[in-house]
This record gives C-alpha cells, sequence and structure tokens, in this order.
DNA sequence: CGCATCCGATTACTCGTGTAATCCGTAAGT
DNA sequence: ACTTACGGATTACACGAGTAATCGGATGCG
C-alpha cells in the first residue's frame, strides 16, 4: 500500500474540494473554497503546488492550465490522520475516544442511537 | 471554561505523564518518558518550559528544583483535540468516523460489541 | 505588434515544533 | 573554600505550515 503524505489542516481543505468533484483547474478550486476560506488566490496555489509536491495531488494539463485530481483516496487520508490522532490522544484505539465522548455527555440520545445503528449495520 | 492550550505532539507525551502522576519533578518526567521515547533530557525540559508557558502545567518549587503539574485536564484537551481533529477530517462530528471506521472493516466483532457497550451504559 | 492578463514556479517571511546546547546561579561534595 | 554537578532560563537552528507576493512565459485583446 502506498505511502500517505502528512496533509496539513490548511491543505485538508483543498482536498475536499477534489475528492467532492476532480479534475478542477485551479480557479475553480479557489471559488469552491472562497466561501469557507478567507485564502487569497496565491495562497491556494500554494497549496496546491505543496499537494502536488507531496504527491496527493497530480494534475493534467489542459490548455493553458492545470486540472488537479486527487491522488490519494479521502478514506486513506482519513485512515491515516485517524491512528496519529488517536495514538496521540487517545492511546491508538477508538473505545477510549468513545468512551471519553461518551463520558462527557457528549452526545445526544438520538446520536448515541444513530452510532449504534452504525455498528449494527456495519 | 477556561481556554485549553493547543498542545502539540510531543507536548502530549509529557502531559500524559503528569495526567498519570503528579506532581513531579523534572528528573522524574524525564526517567518516565525515557522508556517511551528517546529524548535528551534537555528535550524534555524544553518540553516543560513551553507548557508552563502555554498554562498548561504549573509548578511548585521545591528545594531547588520544581514540581511540575497540570493545569489543564486530560478530559479537557481530549476534547479540545478532538474537535479541532473531527472538524478537520470529519466535518465536525462523530458518527462519520464511526462510519468510516466501520466501512473500512477496521473494527472486529468484540471491538463492535465494546463499543456498542459503551453506548448503551453511556 | 505591443501591452495587459492569466497561470504556474519561485521566493518571502513569520510562527510553532522538534530537538537540543549553552549560560548562570546554587547546592553539594572534597 | 573551590570545584563540580545539577537545574532552570535562555538561545539555537532547521523544517513544516500559514499566508502571500513577485517572476517569467504564454496568451489574448486592442
Amino acid at each position: 500500500m502506498k505511502t500517505i503524505p502528512r496533509i496539513s489542516d490548511a491543505e485538508w481543505a483543498v482536498m475536499k474540494v477534489l475528492w467532492n468533484r476532480a479534475p478542477l483547474p485551479a480557479t475553480e478550486i479557489i471559488e469552491a473554497l472562497a466561501t469557507s476560506e478567507s485564502w487569497a488566490p496565491k495562497t491556494v496555489k500554494t497549496l496546491l503546488n505543496r499537494l502536488v509536491k507531496k504527491g496527493a495531488l497530480g494534475f493534467a494539463q489542459e490548455g493553458r492550465a492545470y486540472l488537479y485530481l486527487p491522488m490519494v483516496t479521502e478514506a486513506a487520508c482519513a485512515t491515516a490522520a485517524s491512528e496519529a490522532f488517536l495514538s496521540r490522544v487517545f492511546g491508538g484505539s477508538l473505545r477510549p475516544m468513545l468512551a471519553h465522548f461518551v463520558g462527557e455527555k457528549r452526545l445526544s440520545a438520538k446520536e448515541v442511537k444513530e452510532l449504534k445503528r452504525l455498528l449494527e449495520d456495519g
């Protein structure tokens, strides 16, 4: 299995756009991010560049511009990020995290029901 | 509710020692970390200093040395870190994360059972 | 044809982090 | 008392990330 590059906070926002819809030219990525973030277009370009260098994105030349597209799946990145996070904060497994949320009563009854259903269906 | 300072990766390891047993002098913290990490004693001192500056740790003078102790609870830090992580990766709520793990079949039957029990007891 | 424009590439600069080493005062051993 | 060792404070330094601006080539408008 390929190595998943480490995606930073800001880069996640960019990746999400492309996991939703790809390939896209930079202009449309900038536009898509305009609502959620307040980034100068150049900032988005920088992030695109870094993601390409990391191997998280690829691109295809299309006329004058590039069409960017993900080279790693969201699921793979989510798994990698989750593992890093869980190991840092909850000693590496999911159970303590869920226990934490249950213990802190941060889940409504409805949420609990949803989560149980998820576990049953899985 | 007080503001939870942002705790970095390396700093988490230090905090965990003190959440387990506090107050402790630097020497014992260094010793406790010696098994899990390979840090020079000075590195641990730097981390202790930064954590004090951030308000995550406090200390009491004891003779020539300090006794360090947490100023924030592990639960509060875990909540803060979880929120940041979930919002980055899973759009802010727990359900998509659990769905991810269920979907990726990263949970054994036993784990699923444990998690369900957690939800029921909570 | 020349100038403005659009786009990717390169460069910039600050902060936090990882990872220490040096400095300096004090306590302790000889 | 002198030296040494310990311990906190200060300083170091490279790298990633956030946030952009500038450079340089192609392109299209006038």
